[in-house]
DNA sequence: ATGACGATTAACTACGCAGG
DNA sequence: CCTGCGTAGTTAATCGTCAT
């Protein structure tokens, strides 16, 4: 495994019109990137149009969308050629990881690679290193899907440059994942407040560890509340999916990436987890028997229940 | 075996929020 | 404006049970 040296993030601005437009036919007309190196932690950018195979004017609403006029289309190079120059742009591949937001740009990617004949070796090594950024931001901070903006403004940033200018968004996508991996206190509180704490916000002055203990009591009370250690396959099944959302909610706690969580609250929703686990194993073990009763063993339930006793 | 009844599932709908 | 995707709430079809 070569190590990571550079991150490159990077955005499309593709065809569209105020009628709609099926996605196989919203070709690329802008690749923008902002290519962060780790060691120096310079950003470096990347900013070209390109000429789809599609000849006819600009929507007004892609124009105005885009700020993106017929003659700036006209002039550029195809989308080989940008995808060449992009690529030499980046320079080292192998040593890169690839991010963008929302898997929508790897689609258009791959979809105008195809269409151009590009060989699907020359953006198989791209595809590799990807991760939809917005995906993990979304699992492990923000819950819902946001936009770059609101994502920013989790953090307290603002959006600079101008909005639909690829660059830019792909620079501002970078700025998330720097607050995200470096800002690990920010990045845990914005997740609590997301997960978990809802509408009754939460700061570093609270006791987290106190709340959170308490919060976890009642879920886990509420979760046990109507199952008996013998119980039918179909509340079995119910119970499967209520514990499977509270793993969602408190999984993120592991992670302890501010190790702001105490040892008890950890080994908690290690618990959470753990018996979700065998839960899923022992349900899966009686369907297949084609039990219609389902036996928790004690050694599956006790340990959670003793926290809220 | 049949039909009534409640429970469970799926299918559908509506909504909000992303993307261009 | 449109599409896409995920969630939540509703409805409709299906299933299981039980009494007849």
């Amino acid at each position: 495994m070569t190590e990571v040296r550079q991150f490159v993030f990077f955005d499309f601005e593709m065809l569209c019109s105020k009628e709609g437009m099926s996605y196989a036919n919203m070709e690329s007309i802008r690749l923008g990137a902002a290519k962060y190196d780790i060691d120096t932690q310079k950003i470096t950018y990347f900013d070209r149009f390109i000429k789809p195979k599609q000849t006819e004017p600009l929507s007004i609403f892609c124009k105005e969308l885009t700020q993106i006029s017929d003659n700036d289309i006209a002039s550029a190079d195809s989308f080989p050629l940008v995808l060449d120059d992009f690529i030499k742009w980046i320079g080292n591949i192998k040593q890169s990881r690839f991010f963008s937001w929302s898997s929508n740009d790897i689609s258009r990617l791959e979809l105008d690679a195809f269409s151009h004949d590009v060989p699907r070796s020359k953006i198989a090594p791209i595809k590799n290193r990807y991760v939809d950024f917005q995906a993990i931001f979304s699992k492990r901070v923000s819950k819902t899907n946001p936009s770059v903006e609101n994502a920013l403004a989790l953090y307290g940033l603002q959006f600079e440059g101008d909005k639909h200018n690829p660059m830019y968004d792909a620079y501002n996508t970078l700025r998330i994942y720097l607050a995200f991996s470096e800002e690990f206190v920010k990045t845990d509180l914005i997740m609590l407040n997301q997960f978990i704490f809802q509408n009754q916000e939460v700061t570093v002055e609270d006791d987290i560890n106190g709340r959170l203990k308490t919060l976890l009591k009642e879920d886990l009370q509420h979760l046990f509340n109507d199952i008996s250690i013998i119980s039918n396959i179909r509340s079995a099944k119910k119970l499967l999916k209520r514990t499977g959302k509270l793993v969602k909610k408190y999984e993120n706690i592991l992670l302890n990436r501010s190790r702001m969580f105490n040892e008890e609250i950890l080994l908690y929703v290690r618990l959470l987890v753990d018996f979700y686990h065998n839960l899923i194993g022992s349900y899966n073990k009686h369907y297949s028997y084609g039990c219609k009763i389902i036996i928790f063993h004690e050694h599956m339930t006790t340990p959670l229940q003793q926290i809220t006793a």
